[in-house]
RNA sequence: CGCUUCAUUAUACUA
């Protein structure tokens, strides 16, 4: 069971959903029942990608077919998910029917609740309800998430004196904030162009020791001057970060490199795309998740310039822990057809296919013609077939 | 008991 959830969860995470959901389906073949973990891993991947009406599904045969009762956990995905695809009121459903199952709600149930709440816009909604829990049980008491969810709550409503409050207010409770509660406040804050208030918060702080800015907060700040049109105040910014040695990853990239390339400076982005390999950031396990689509910029000035392998180096390390984005596939296919280097761009297109993407008509043909000009019938029907069973019809 | 669940920053799509 276990090495069925370990092996469902890792095809979910290297984006392979069709291999995870059939490993799920195949354990009933292997003679190993489904357990609570076993539903609980497939609900959470299903939601993650929206799929709504399938875990609905999947529920009723956990119910039905295998008669396994849900537990908490199961209840706080189910819940997660479904606000998460905005249908909070689906949400509350479940949080109601806990009761049926002697299932007790916990404070991850109710943080859940507040953050679905917010999300839907509907802040004070979920300030009582953070009120609330406080009257239940000392288990429930609101905790650092729960205080922080209601800040960046406050903060997208541009409530930004309410956030102030809930922030003055945790600390009278007791509740400490850790660095996300801040990052978070700064976020709001920069959003609302308060950035005078940023300063005199990150003073105070400073001067306590409660918190020491990290990457994070770097990112955020220098992702404000860069929509600001500061590129220049961002890059002292980025100076500033080694200076005090915290450490860049792959969004302070991702940010400075896109930015460069709007102004049109390719080769200061190209530098840094140089030091993003050398220093391995992609690689490290720490750190944010590396999001492809930051890169295309920057990948689209290389494979249109002849530097298809370059862009491809990096892309295939972002490919390893990275979220997925098709159109950067086809970005590096169509370089390597300018280029002439058809089989890897046909090797680009089979790790595309394997994750379930679709490649339009422009890539399949790209693709197809080069194969007939350099005499390579082989791989052009090869590829047509590929098109064919992506649907697209031949002209 | 372990594997599954909550809050912060960078992309595009969508609006």
């Amino acid at each position: 069971d276990r090495l069925f959830n370990t092996l469902v969860l890792s095809y979910a995470r290297a984006g392979l959903l069709q291999q995870s959901l059939k490993t799920f389906h195949k354990m009933k073949e292997f003679g190993v029942p489904r357990s609570v973990f076993s539903y609980n891993t497939v609900f959470s991947i299903l939601l993650r990608r929206g799929r709504t009406q399938m875990v609905s599904k999947l529920y009723h045969d956990m119910r039905l077919t295998d008669r396994i009762t849900p537990d908490v956990y199961t209840f706080n995905i189910l819940i997660r998910g479904f606000c998460l695809n905005s249908m909070v009121d689906e949400g509350f459903r479940f949080f109601k029917e806990m009761s049926r199952f002697r299932c007790c709600p916990d404070v991850v149930t109710y943080n859940t609740l507040v953050d679905g709440l917010c999300r839907a816009g509907k802040v004070r909604i979920a300030h009582n309800l953070l009120k609330g829990m406080r009257t239940k049980s000392p288990d429930l008491s609101p905790n650092v998430v729960t205080y922080t969810t209601l800040i960046r709550g406050y903060c997208e409503k541009q409530l930004v004196s309410e956030a102030l409050d809930v922030f003055k207010e945790m600390g009278s409770r007791g509740v400490k904030p850790n660095p996300i509660t801040y990052n978070t406040l700064i976020q709001g804050l920069c959003e609302a162009r308060e950035l005078d208030k940023i300063k005199e918060i990150l003073q105070g702080v400073h001067d306590n020791g409660e918190f020491r800015p990290d990457t994070c907060t770097f990112n955020t700040l220098m992702t404000t001057h860069c929509n600001a049109g500061k590129l220049d105040e961002a890059m002292k910014m980025f100076d500033k970060m080694s200076e005090l040695k915290v450490e860049p990853d792959s969004a302070t990239y991702s940010i400075l490199i896109r930015s460069l390339c709007q102004e049109g400076n390719f080769e200061r982005a190209e530098e840094l795309f140089d030091e993003l390999e050398e220093k391995k950031i992609l690689r490290r396990k720490e750190g944010c998740v590396p999001l492809v689509a930051g890169y295309n910029p920057i990948f689209e000035y290389l494979c249109a310039g002849g530097k298809t392998v370059k862009a491809e180096r990096v892309f295939r390390q972002l490919l390893k822990r990275g979220t997925q984005d098709p159109p950067t596939f086809k970005t590096l296919i169509l370089g390597h057809c300018k280029e002439d280097t058809l089989r890897e761009g046909h090797e680009i297109l089979v790790l595309m296919l394997r994750r379930d993407f679709v490649p339009d008509m422009e890539t399949y043909d790209s693709l197809i013609e080069g194969f007939l000009r350099k005499r390579e019938p082989g791989f052009a029907h090869n590829t047509l077939e590929k098109m064919l069973r992506s649907g697209h019809l031949p002209k």
